[in-house]
Order: structure tokens, then sequence, then C-alpha cells
DNA sequence: AAAAAAC
């Protein structure tokens, strides 16, 4: 009986209801959003190309247009505009998937952009054997990012680089490194000066170790050492000696921080610095540890250049001081996901109703593996918990506050295709490119528009399509119209009624931030459940698993 | 908005 209770509330998309809610937010407003919605109801039911058409009038084209303008307006500035769709006519190589975007390069003395990878030894001089690595692992035409970015870089001007999730942006910043690197430091004919020459910072974990393992890839035949900061490799280099052979290191900030603190690394001879993420390390929390970073960037020719597929104007501000001169490529539009993937927002009232429509879903045919994004860690164990007690196979869960081990294996079983179903927090939501992901459900609202950009960019990767699913209840009312018009500027579609919300700014969000979210509501402890508990504890960890659930409870009786 | 992530 509680079940189908559960399953009642959850299920299907019922604008219905939400409208009534809608009042609880703006009163004054009730009766003229009530009257609209309901005479236009026929509009949802639209086929969604008809729905885009009547919306991007409204808005998606007149923020193009001002978008332009604003890039025609710089003064000492050349700009330059070009589009992939023009290199694909000259090539006639239809077998290139990418979407094709709109380029602009911003600055000074813009280089002029490649359309071809070849044309790099030609001008640059770049290394046959980097260009063989390259096609040996399957890249044969530059993205727009790299055709543009790839010559900035390569000659030593600093970039601020915005390019949607999925677009090559890592190799747009590693050829050029490893073009410009030469010798090795440890090998006899190195003119390299003493000390590291390459720092790549990134801001989790995993997304550092999938650097450099693509920087492993595009180096084979070289003896460049290329190290992934840890506290292991840390510890190796405490010997100056040994560090000063290092070539490009990889890492997390604070890492990176600590062993300048304990006088373990220099970096006076890094002549270049990539943030990657760029607005992530650059926000409030990371800030003061990138600061050290490139502080301690001594060398004159340090070359900075920072990436993202998001970067609000606060961060840029901040980024554009830290550069020299720098060129602004942005492919595409700034902050908005590729339209390959098809976006979708679904109503559930309420946070006991997330459940059962995940369940739902995930008893319809879906497309594995599936990554699903949570508010907080201990909501990411409890519903993956959730998930494998109710039979759900090959369930598995990352978040920071699992093991380095329990991570590692995570990742490993996702790239393997052993995962089904990966239940993650933010931790997974920016740069990694797990190919296969074909699937996003958003079950807890993004916190912002950068974070929903970077968690459904997960999918439609290098060309692929990709689909993406956001729960909303109640409670993220006043936060829906913003995500909605992400949908919109990318081509999904979205519901009259939602569009036509008060403003968020006008909406009381505060009292909206103060409801608690614990774990999961458990809707079916039954029968097997030992072992689902044992399977359970083998994906997540029994340690972490008791020390999360004391937590939680803790947090529950304080309410 | 606000949690997450970084050691």
């Amino acid at each position: 009986m509680e079940a189908f209770q559960l399953l009642s509330r959850g299920g299907a998309f019922d604008k219905q209801r939400f409208k009534n809610d809608v009042y609880l937010f703006s009163p004054a407003k009730s009766k003229h959003v009530e009257g609209k919605s309901s005479s236009k109801v026929d509009d949802g039911e639209l086929p969604s190309e008809l729905d885009f058409f009547k919306y991007a009038k409204g808005g998606t084209n007149k923020r193009k247009a001002a978008n332009q303008n604003l890039q025609h307006e710089g003064k000492k500035q050349k700009t330059n505009h070009a589009s992939e769709d023009e290199q694909d006519d000259d090539n006639g190589t239809s077998n290139s998937p990418l979407p094709k975007h709109r380029v602009t390069a911003k600055g000074s003395r813009v280089p002029e952009h490649v359309d071809v990878f070849e044309a790099l030894t030609d001008r640059y001089q770049v290394p046959s054997r980097l260009l063989e690595n390259l096609s040996n692992n399957g890249y044969n035409r530059p993205t727009g990012i790299q055709s543009y970015g790839i010559p900035i870089l390569l000659e030593s001007r600093d970039l601020a680089a915005i390019s949607p999730t999925g677009t090559g942006k890592t190799l747009s910043y590693l050829l050029p490194i490893m073009a410009a690197l030469g010798a090795p430091a440890a090998s006899a004919k190195s003119d390299a000066g003493s000390g590291v020459r390459a720092v790549i910072v990134a801001p989790t974990r995993e997304l550092a170790h999938q650097i450099h393992n693509e920087c492993l890839k595009l180096a084979v035949g070289r003896k460049w050492r290329i190290i992934l900061f840890s506290k292991s490799t840390a510890s190796t280099l405490a010997d100056k000696s040994v560090r000063d052979k290092v070539d490009i290191i990889v890492s997390t900030p604070l890492r990176l921080v600590s062993s300048l603190q304990a006088g373990n690394l220099e970096l006076h001879n890094v002549r270049h610095l990539i943030l990657d993420e760029a607005d992530r390390m650059l926000d409030s929390e990371f800030l003061p540890q990138v600061q050290e970073i490139t502080a301690a960037c001594t060398h004159e020719n340090v070359q900075k250049a920072v990436f993202s597929a998001t970067l609000p104007a606060n961060a840029e501000k901040i980024a554009m001081k830290m550069l020299r001169d720098p060129i602004r490529v942005v492919v595409g539009l700034k902050d908005t996901p590729l339209p390959l993937i098809s976006q979708s927002l679904t109503y559930v009232a309420d946070d006991q109703s997330k459940l059962p429509s995940l369940l739902t879903y995930l008893a319809q045919p879906y497309n594995p593996p599936v990554l699903i994004f949570t508010s907080t860690q201990p909501r990411a164990s409890s519903l993956a918990e959730e998930l494998v007690l109710n039979a759900i196979p090959n369930v598995d869960c990352l978040h920071a506050g699992m093991s380095k081990k329990e991570r590692e294996d995570a990742v490993s079983r996702m790239r393997r295709g052993e995962s089904w179903v990966m239940v993650s927090t933010e931790v997974m939501a920016r740069g990694m490119d797990f190919k296969g992901v074909r699937e996003v459900i958003n079950y807890d609202f993004p916190t912002s528009v950068q974070s929903y950009v970077h968690r459904i960019g997960r999918t439609g990767r290098a060309g692929r399509e990709g689909k993406a699913v956001t729960y909303f209840t109640d409670e993220d009312a006043p936060f829906l119209k913003t995500i909605a018009n992400v949908l919109l500027q990318s081509g999904s579609s979205v519901p009259d009624w939602i569009l036509k919300l008060p403003k968020p700014s006008k909406m009381k969000r505060r009292q909206m931030g103060k409801v608690k979210r614990l774990e999961i509501v458990n809707s079916a402890r039954k029968i097997g459940r030992n072992d689902a508990v044992k399977k359970r504890d083998m994906i997540m960890g029994s340690k972490r698993r008791k020390q999360k659930a004391e937590g939680a409870q803790d947090a529950t009786s304080d309410d």
C-alpha cells in the first residue's frame, strides 16, 4: 500500500499539480499564471520542434544577436570569425560528427587557425611523432577549439578558451605543451633549465588522472617524465635532483600547494601553466590555492591558459587579470550545453517521489551506463544503496567521501563498461570523459547553470548524441526558469508554463535553501536484504558506509 | 542559492 502511494505520487509529469504550487511562490500573480497556462495547455503538447521555434524567436536569437554585437565592440582588438561548416565543406570528408559551432577569437594579433593537424608541422615545426600519436589515438581532424587554440598556444600566447563539453579541450593544451617541450629535462642535450616546465591543474583527482592518461598517450615514444601528482608521487620527488628531471606535472591545486609549502617543489622553471575547468579553479574555494601556484611560477616567459565550457563574468574577470595580452576564444555559445544533448525536465512532487520515479524509469529500457547526480555524498551513497536493494543491476557510487582506492575502482569499472548505473556527486560533473554515457539524470536539481551544463555534458561527447533528464520538485521551482532557459538556448523544448513562471530574481529564494536534504527515503526494505547489504558494502566500502550512516543519524536527530 | 572538492 505504501509503495503504491509513493508510486502514484511520483510517476508522470503533472502540470496541473505544479501549477497550484506556483501560488506559493507568487500569490499576486497566481491568477494570471493560471489563466494563461490553462488557455494554452495545448502548447505543451505541440511537437517539440514547433515549440522550439516559437520560443527561439523570443529568446534565443535575441541573445545570439546580442552576443555578436558585443564581440564587434572590441576597439583595439581584432575579431576573427569562422565556422566549422566551411571547414567541412572544404574537406568533403563528412565523417566529422562534431556539431558545427561558430568560433570567435578576440585579442591582439590573433594567429590564423589551422584546418588540419598537418598544417602544424609546416607552420610551427610540430614534430611528426606527435602527429602520429594523434592519428594513432583516433584524432583525425581538429575540433573548433583545437584549430584555433593550438596555434595560439604554439605562438606562446596566453589564452582563455571557452568551448562546450566534449569538444577536445584537453588536446588543445596538451599538444602545444608537448610541441614546445623539446628534449626531456633528464636528457643530456636538454637546455630546459632545472625544474618542472609544465603544470596542469584540475579540480578533481579523477580529472587529473584522466588528463595524465591523455598526456601519456600523446607522449608515446618520448622520454618526458610526466607525473600525476599525489601523495605518493610527491614523496618520490622529495629529492631535488629527481624532481628537476620532471617535465610535466598534472595535479589538483591543494596537492601542489602543500608540496610548495613543504619546500618539496619549485615552480620557477614552469613555462606552461594550464587551468582546466577554469571557472571552478577560480571560484572562492580554489582561488587562494591557485593564486599561490601562479605566484610560484616566476619564470618570465610563463605561458598561462585557462579552459572551460563555462566562464561566468566574475571568473572571466579574474582570469583575464591573470593572463598577459590574452586571446579569448569562444566556441559556440558560452554557458550553453550542446544541442546534441536532448534535455528534458521532469516534475516529481517532492523528494520522496524521486526514488519511485527513478525506479519506474529504470524498469523500462534505458541505455547504460546512466550517470545520476545527487546533491550530497550521503544522498549519493543512500541512493546507490536503494537501487541495489531494488535489484537494479550493476549499480555503482562515486563521491569524494570514499577512499582513494574505492574512487579509482569505481572509475575503472565505469571505463570498462561494468557500471550500468553510476550514482555520483559534483565530483563527476566536470571534465570526465566516459565515452559510453548516453544518459544523465539530475536526481537532485543542480545548484547553478554551470553545474547543469557540466553535469549533462558527461553525455553527448565527441559528436555523439546524449539524453539528459532533470528532476525538479516544488522546492526547486525558484531555480526552474533559469535552467529552463538553458534548455531553450541549446535547442531543447520546455513546456510553456515553465517559461511563464515569474522571474527567478523576484521569487522568495531565501526560504527555499533551508530545506534539509538527508538520505534517500527508503521505500523497500524487504527480502534479500542481507545479500543486498553485502553487495552494497562491496560497492561503497563497509567502513566508510558505517561512518556515513552515523553521521546521517546525528543530522537527523538534530532536527 | 549551496554543497562539493582540494590535503
